[in-house]
DNA sequence: CTGAAAGCGCTTACAG
DNA sequence: CTGAAAGCGCTTACAG
């Protein structure tokens, strides 16, 4: 036998009709049960494998689905967001407990992305994933849904938004770490991180964190929040630094990101300032790292797991034309000792 | 126009052939430049993209690449390991540079994955990255080969191998942190993880460790060796406790991870010893969480950036029917304060 | 339950 | 430089 075997040669071997082996290998039950079995005995003699190619280019449809992480145009070589890295790892679960393949991408948010996977047959649907200025890519968002091809996106839920997206409730997330810092007794609460539509997420973690804040009577004072729009160590250090040269006093830091969290740790520590006891910080997506830090970080958890799922069994349902309902999953405050006062806190 | 543009339609559109319209796609020297720039307009004004399916179909070629990430069948619902996280982000970005798509998928040891991809014509070779049992799934990579399926595979490079591998020096990687650990006054260094031809990797990481002692003049305790097969924080934690239990005196451990270093650090604060102190800690990988432990954490730098890429142009190498030399990538040590005694240390 | 035939949308000899 | 034709290996009406 030259070359890999086809269905042709299967056919001859059992001497079928092709169209027979065809139907057997799909488990159809147009066939008898007897000469299914024939087949698939052939089949795995012979090491036949469908040609998915082929298959595909005949039905129209892939079993697989393309997973796009974007990134902000500065994004080096440096690692992957530790957060997308575990949502990643979650979808490719999924992904493979429903038979589908993933096909995973990196992309530019200055590239044409819009039109590759699945313009090109290669996925039946995309996934997007990824931190980026969300004004930006609006309109390619927008293209992307008028050209019909199914897709899902992580990130905030927005009334006027052209497509589906599944993500966290960050505004309660921002409430519930804002009624902890009260808790334990901070009134000047920092928050590090983008405040705008630029950066939906991010903006729903502060509007959750302000209005608790207001509820409890606290005036906002715009000092206290210095814009990170990368969600990296870098740049949280350099926003405690700008937080810092306000001089305004300050008894707590919010980061909007774990990461940025870490970063402003690392200056707190440059400046002898101590965690938690004269001032607490919390971040927010609660990476594996969260735990181990000094002191430990307390984040906001946000399941990848069921996020993964969720995104994946939405697009499904995308590609299958049934209706999708979009939806908030729900986070959890995880509390640790970057928080926690024992004794009375000393302003800075 | 109903449906996606096919090459057809281009073809009508600018009066040439459709093959005409495939050649300028690509743009082939053979069709004019003036040609090339009708036809190329014509395909953006009616959104088109060639259908992959029906070119690789024909071709015979995917520009795919598939990565396997298998695991133990222990593996659950947790993380997957981030050390492999890390590779997959960076063999995610090499595969990007080099214009090629990569399917990730998990697989089961157990299950029949030398199989799939490359068969069904869906990648034109496969990764294989992950821990598992190398003598229980060697005669699947002698299959693997013995198809001509192209495959390389991140892990020990052996003598008798019989598929092309890629790796760390290992042996190098257990000799420096022996070398750096009897440099620190530690004498009887316990190893933890498994140091058999079972788990190829971390065996090499023994020897080397083994050898450096035995060259500083000190005779192995087999006491002091307690497996870890798999490389997760519980079987660190379980090993140390195993240690433990033997009673026998020990002043610095080697683990064979840096989660497994996790692991026992965290059963050493169980039991009061304090990290580095009474007992030396070291790990290997140099995991993202690995600086931010409490001590930060001594071990063996893996560069996964340098990893990734060598494994994606070696398997490039090899679907190109070029000779590929298997190599080991250098490591580095990586001295935290896990390690570090500013004073004599208590022996445990 | 089975088979003969068409066709998915390309790429690639072959001929000019 | 361009075109007509074959064919990659399947799936799926259609007919029996």
């Amino acid at each position: 036998m030259k070359g890999k075997a086809t269905s042709f040669d299967i056919a001859h071997l059992t001497g079928v009709s092709q169209s027979t082996v065809s139907r057997a290998l799909r488990d159809s039950p147009l066939v008898s049960e007897e000469t299914r079995r024939r087949i698939r005995e052939a089949a795995e003699q012979l090491n036949y494998k469908v040609d998915k190619n082929a298959s595909n280019l005949r039905s129209q449809h892939s079993g697989t689905l393309a997973l796009l992480l974007f990134e902000d145009p500065t994004a080096d070589d440096s690692h992957i967001n530790p957060f997308f890295l575990s949502m990643l790892g979650s979808i490719t679960r999924a992904c493979a407990l429903r038979g589908y393949d993933l096909l995973i991408s990196f992309q530019q948010l200055s590239y044409d992305w819009h039109a590759d996977y699945a313009d090109t047959k290669k996925a039946d649907g995309i996934i997007l994933l990824g931190y980026g200025d969300y004004l930006a890519y609006l309109d390619k968002l927008q293209k992307l849904v008028a050209q019909g091809t199914r897709s899902i996106r992580w990130g905030a839920v927005l009334p006027d938004q052209p497509d589906v997206s599944i993500g966290c409730d960050n505004y309660q997330g921002g409430q519930a770490i804002a009624t902890h810092l009260l808790e334990q007794g901070c009134r000047r609460i920092a928050f590090l991180g983008d405040a705008s539509s630029h950066y939906p997420e991010f903006f729903e973690r502060y509007r959750g964190y302000a209005a608790t804040l207001q509820q409890a009577g606290i005036t906002m004072d715009p000092a206290l929040q210095v814009d990170a729009a990368e969600s990296t160590e870098q740049a949280g250090y350099n926003a405690l630094e700008t937080l810092l040269e306000r001089a305004e006093p300050f008894d707590a830091v919010f980061a909007a990101s774990d990461l940025i969290a870490i970063g402003a740790m690392r200056a707190l520590a440059d400046h002898n300032i101590k965690v938690p006891e004269q001032v607490a910080v919390a971040g927010f997506d609660d990476i594996p790292m969260a735990r181990f830090l000094n002191p430990p970080l307390t984040t906001v958890l946000q399941d990848t797991k069921l996020a993964g799922e969720t995104l994946v069994d939405n697009l499904l349902c995308l590609i299958r034309n049934e209706p999708v309902e979009t939806h908030l999953l729900p986070v959890k405050l995880v509390v640790r000792r970057s928080s926690q006062f024992s004794q009375p806190a000393d302003h800075v």
